[in-house]
DNA sequence: ACAAAAATGCAAATCGTTTGCAAGTTAAGC
DNA sequence: GCTTAACTTGCAAACGATTTGCATTTTTGT
């Protein structure tokens, strides 16, 4: 999604280009990582937008498909832009909590085999991977042999 | 998990095996879908257990790996018996809501993947797929020409 | 600039989930 | 079977993320 496009995309889905809207969507593009209703209301630095705005906003981008929603497994959901039709998924180190990107989805492989098994046609899924990063990694020692 | 191990592998966690525990176990090891514990609460016939109980009880059971939280975008989460040390992920119809388990996995095929590309050590993760079950898949009619 | 449509601030409400505490139940050793 | 410590429960209150009603402000299309 062009920086430029979004105005259209909003316009096309009579949706206002708000100063909040503007801000929010620039503080996504410029995250390297999802963040969360609240990580967002506190960067936005400009004029004041109260939280219910971050939520309502962040609501109306996914709906009209410009952002995606990431559930962690914490106590609330995160936020991304979605740039450029990329589908991505997530790996959140369970040591420190980073977050990386995974752009492999192996998951359309499965689609067949989803149909065959339950006559399901896949139209979307959430993979959320969850591990230890290259940081956390736990040292080798030689075994101290108890 | 073989019926009769759940007292043993409660007693290893200093665990109790209670009235509420037994209960809950066998309404999740009967249910042929994850129930929300608001669901469970209902199913539980015998002595009154209170909403609360229900919570802790799910948590206690997920601690000590007898059932799996599923997050399957609704307002709530949903529990599972974990069966055999089965690994099993989940498609609803996003028409119906209709849930069937799907037990192909491709993730660990994905797991070398990420392991080249963000250092990450693969350890657990989350496959929820949206789709359209066989019996809400739209007609196919021949096209009338508009 | 103008009227209509959409968005916002603010405060209150929601709602799934958690928690403190006193009372009840279970586990384990005698 | 008792006895006690550990664990669990009911109940009500608290929590925290998210949503909502409504009066007011901003944005849009002409
Ligand atoms: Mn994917
Ligand atoms: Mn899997
Ligand atoms: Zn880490
Ligand atoms: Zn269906």
């Amino acid at each position: 999604m062009a920086a430029m496009d979004i105005a259209n995309h909003l316009r096309r889905h009579k949706k206002s280009l708000t100063r909040a809207r503007a801000e929010i969507w620039h503080i996504l593009t410029q995250s390297e990582k999802p963040l969360s209703p609240d990580e967002i209301h506190r960067r936005l630095t400009g004029h004041k937008v109260d939280l219910a705005t971050v939520y309502r906003n962040l609501r109306a981008l996914k709906d009209i498909g410009l952002v995606r929603e990431i559930d962690l497994r914490e106590a609330f959901k995160r936020y991304e832009a979605i740039l450029a039709g990329q589908h991505v998924h997530h790996i959140m180190c369970q040591v420190c909590g980073r977050i990386e990107k995974v752009r492999h989805c192996v998951v359309q492989d499965m689609a067949n085999a989803i149909q065959k098994e339950s006559g399901f046609t896949l139209k979307d899924h959430s993979l959320e991977c969850f591990g230890i990063c290259p940081s956390c990694q736990p040292h080798k020692t030689k075994a101290q042999g108890t």
